[in-house]
RNA sequence: UGGGGUGUCGCCAAGUGGUAAGGCAGCGGGUUUUGAUCCCGCCAUUCGGAGGUUCGAAUCCUUCCACCCCAG
């Protein structure tokens, strides 16, 4: 296998999108050890001026690596493009009531939508990117696998790409562990070979997120309760939480419950009204079967019909196996059914599906109408001899 | 102001003479290219106030205050 992790010969100019962070830099290094062209070339998609913006350092950082390296850096903004493609869809699906995944569709429709066309323009044959995973280039096609370094795996998020761009997609870290990268970071002299792995939403960061949040999303105060319409408290709006979570909901205990923490496990979008439970697991945060909208599959499309698979419905989380039923017709949703029910299926997140390592494709986990156990998800039935005690 | 009850960290709550459990929340850190989850750490020199008894009290006594319930 080939440092480019591609079954076919890699020639041509090779840009690769440089961060400023170890990972771009060691996948530029390895390109550029393998005798490709390479280029690099920093994006910056969101103007923030504030304390949390790393672009201008990390600007530097990605100087400083391609001096090293000896490849020419491009600089490019894409910023407007972000807002339009990405950012607004964000808010629209919070909105909605749903969690967005922001960086799937930030990989497809600017790393490997506007930016991979701008590279092209540049010259490029190939884009490659420090993310963690495998491309092997076929005859009939371009297959996405996880990385073998499975703690670092980035399948999930590059699950929407394009076919055609994946086609043109190189992920040389993608047979490496992070060990690895940062020992050979460091022994190339990489300025950047301890730089703390980058987290947040891509391009914006790091940052509290309520408060960022806040900055886009109307406060909309209203009761937080539990599933027998006992009130507990204030929310401050249904947009700022998300299913299965547990801080910032700021519940103490309460005289007759259990000392356990409470769980978002459902928002009231009719009565504005956020429902939480008390246990990890409680049923009403488990689901065994939800549906999944704008199904988008990498290079192989299965026939309409039912075929099992494994799901990840959130990045990180361990393959869950299921059997997946497709719709007939274009723009179909699918019904995935679990094998064992898994907590906080959210709407607005991806299920992801696979077939061992490798990545099919995947789609919107849609708002949830029914919990997988043969009933219909019944409204909640509230009990008003609970006075308001937290309000 | 007749009777009864209760007042321990922001919340829930152990502790009835031997020198303040625990949980929740919160805060800090770790994990993490979403949002979460998860993990680790921190968090009452003080027990409604004031006196007193005692070698020693949150725990006993006196008194004051607050709240709750029943009477009215």
């Amino acid at each position: 296998m080939s440092a480019a992790n591609s079954n076919s010969a890699t020639a041509g100019t090779v840009i690769v999108g440089i961060s400023g962070g170890v990972d771009s830099a060691v996948a530029a290094l390895r390109l550029c050890e393998a005798g490709c062209s390479v280029q690099g070339l920093f994006m910056s998609n969101w103007d923030d001026d504030d304390a949390y913006c790393t672009a201008a350092g990390d600007f530097q950082d990605a100087r400083r690596v391609c001096e090293i390296l000896r490849i020419p850096l491009h600089r490019a903004s894409f910023a407007a493009e972000y807002r339009g493609r990405v950012f607004a869809h964000f808010l629209r699906e919070y909105a909605a009531g749903g969690t967005p995944n922001p960086d799937v569709l930030c990989n497809r429709e600017i790393k490997f939508g506007v930016c991979l066309e701008h590279m092209q323009r540049l010259g490029a044959a190939w884009i490659a990117t420090g993310h963690y995973a495998r491309v092997r280039h076929e005859p009939d096609g371009s297959r996405l696998f996880k990385a073998v370094d499975g703690a670092k795996d980035q399948s999930y998020f590059l699950h929407g790409l394009r076919p055609a761009a994946l086609a043109r997609s190189l992920f040389p870290l993608g047979e490496m562990t992070k060990g690895e990268v940062r020992r050979i970071a460091h022994e190339a002299g990489l300025p950047v070979h301890d730089k703390p792995d980058s987290t947040g939403i891509c391009f914006i960061g790091e940052r509290p997120f309520a408060q960022f949040l806040g900055r886009y999303l109307p406060q909309s105060p209203g009761p937080i309760e539990t599933d027998a319409g006992r009130v507990l408290g204030r929310h401050r709006g249904l947009p700022f939480y998300t299913l299965g979570q547990r801080a910032g909901l700021g519940i103490g205990g309460r005289a007759g419950a259990r000392q356990a923490p409470w769980y978002v496990a459902a928002k009231d979008a009719a009565r504005n009204a956020l429902i939480v439970v008390q246990s990890q697991d409680h049923p009403l945060l488990l689901c065994g079967r939800f549906e999944v909208a704008d199904l988008h599959w990498l290079n192989c499309a299965p026939a309409d019909g039912e075929f099992a698979c494994a799901v990840k419905t959130r990045y990180r989380q361990r393959d869950l196996a299921c059997r997946v039923r497709v719709a007939a017709g274009a723009g179909a949703n699918a019904e995935v059914h679990l094998g064992e029910p898994a907590r906080a299926v959210t709407p607005g997140q991806y299920a992801v599906f696979y077939d061992g390592d490798r990545c099919l494709g995947g789609g919107v986990i849609a708002p949830a109408f029914d919990r997988g156990d043969g009933r219909r998800h019944d409204p909640i039935t509230y009990n008003h001899e609970f006075a308001a005690e937290g309000t």
